[in-house]
DNA sequence: GTTTGTACTGACAAATATGTCAGTGCCGCG
DNA sequence: CGCGGCACTGACATATTTGTCAGTACAAAC
């Protein structure tokens, strides 16, 4: 019986990778921890992102709670995203993840030059 | 042009993830996290999984310096895996991430009971 | 002698994630 | 007027992940 990951697990680590989960929403994050954006200056910050898959991700960080969505009652609409109190718990969590990344990367570079076989 | 997220992307947090994602993976070092199992007994102890992905996900984790298989040479076959020293380097960021992730659930929960609508 | 267990593989199907493309209403710019 | 920018949506195509099913060799249990 598939069961996607999306839908609740009660396994604490699936929990936090369904909010983390997505192609972009690690680097959106990022962008966002330095302070609130606009969707177009989100969209321009990121390159290769498609306007469809920002929008979908940000509307799902904001489902859970990770990001705020404000938008001003203008004609062209001006929406600011911003990292919610609750999504700044996250930033710590991403900064651990992003350390063993680094360690990660510089394995496999190291293991690259070690190796001249690799690729 | 898409991209997958599993070729090196040189984001490190995307380089974490890809160790970590698949649909088991979490689940797989949990139980591995306490000593080395064999193949059936980790299919055993993982209500769901099917063999193809068991494998699948622990060969990548092989693959990926995680995890050590070693391999009795008897008949019929039997395949012990168990964490590498590199792999134990994991277990602390997995720890913040269940942390991480544990809150978040309570706070799915509370919603669930404050909310009425839910469901 | 048929079945069971072991660790695994390959062909294939289903589910999910991501991407492409067109279109929305309104405004300011030239 | 025609165009681009804004924040988005819907239909649809492709890519990637996960699952189903059958099959491998050999030994021990029944």
């Amino acid at each position: 019986m598939p069961v996607s990951k999306k839908e609740l697990s009660e396994c604490p680590i699936d929990a936090m990778l369904s909010v983390i989960d997505g192609r972009w929403k690690g680097t959106i994050l990022w962008r966002l921890s330095e302070g609130p954006l606009r969707t177009s200056e989100l969209r321009r910050s990121i390159p290769g992102i498609t306007e469809r898959m920002l929008i979908r991700h940000l509307h799902e960080l904001v489902r859970d709670g990770i990001l705020i969505r404000r938008q001003e009652a203008t004609v062209p609409p001006c929406v600011r995203y911003s990292i919610s109190k609750y999504g700044r718990t996250l930033l710590p969590v991403l900064e651990v993840i992003c350390g063993w990344g680094r360690t990660h990367l510089r394995r496999l570079h190291s293991m690259c030059t070690q190796a001249p076989a690799c690729r």
